[in-house]
DNA sequence: TCTTGACTTGGAGCGCGCTTCAAGGAGTAG
DNA sequence: CTACTCCTTGAAGCGCGCTCCAAGTCAAGA
């Protein structure tokens, strides 16, 4: 069975993603009904993978699936969509940008942790060392 | 009941919880048998506070409550266990910035497509407008 | 005394996003 | 023909991280 576009696998593959995971995206409307290969079997199209991608990128960044679908069901409407659908990204973009915040929050957070672990380290390697009064407060500190 | 420490809505509210999650966290060990008024009613601490805003950090970050059971535990065990701590940490930061990586990737491919939907939506908005040629490549490509 | 409200517990329930199962069909190699 | 692989479907199941429920205790206020 040859035909045109790409096996439910392959595709998975490229998109990064499980065949278990297209399926349910066809099945919860986040993507149309793909084409078919005489026997049945799916056959992806390049447009679908682009559609893919986008999907797999914005689950990635945490989209809940239902805005996810929100956003399919503009996109299956049309341009006239444009302004609700510029809006969900805009949203996204938002929430993305607080996570960004967090994260970098929590990643400086941890420099400071793992530099006072490494502290707490030298302290027991060299047992009788003298602890400088400005570490004081650091060490053991959780 | 006065008596010394936080009410576990006080916490709560501190650390940006529900008292309910602060009970299911004592429940799974990520935070030890917290203090008791006279009552039962749970006593929080200085201390305790700062835990939980660490154990917060970290789930707000994606750390498994899992991993954060790990960590806890070897807290616990107290100072001889700081390497395995820090390896925790530092795979946690790396996890971090590979999550920082994936939301800028997202940010910029969005900042992208809000532009487009923004060309989109003039074009509707002036009918005849010609589009440049540069565009037309962009425009309505989902 | 009665009510109100904040707390306690063990255990059940839930929403999300997959993930797996069971049963079956179609094409290919030996 | 047999065996194998890859696909199909609808439905059930699962792991995570809470979240809520039911029933009870305790203390303060009217």
């Amino acid at each position: 069975m040859r035909e045109a576009g790409y096996t439910i696998r392959a595709m998975a593959e490229r998109c990064g993603m499980t065949a278990h995971t297209l399926r349910y995206y066809e099945r919860v409307g986040l993507i149309q009904p793909v084409g078919r290969a005489r026997n049945g079997h799916r056959r992806y199209s390049d447009a679908d993978e682009a559609w893919l991608h986008f999907l797999h990128c914005m689950r990635a960044t945490n989209m809940p699936i239902r805005e996810m679908q929100r956003y399919a069901v503009l996109r299956e409407r049309g341009d006239d969509t444009s302004i609700e659908r510029r809006k969900i990204l805009e949203d996204h973009q938002a929430a993305i940008a607080g996570q960004i915040a967090a994260l970098q929050k929590a990643h400086s957070l941890l420099t400071h942790k793992i530099a006072n672990y490494r502290k707490i380290e030298d302290r027991i390697r060299i047992p009788n060392s003298v602890t400088p009064e400005s570490d004081r407060a650091l060490v053991s500190a959780n």
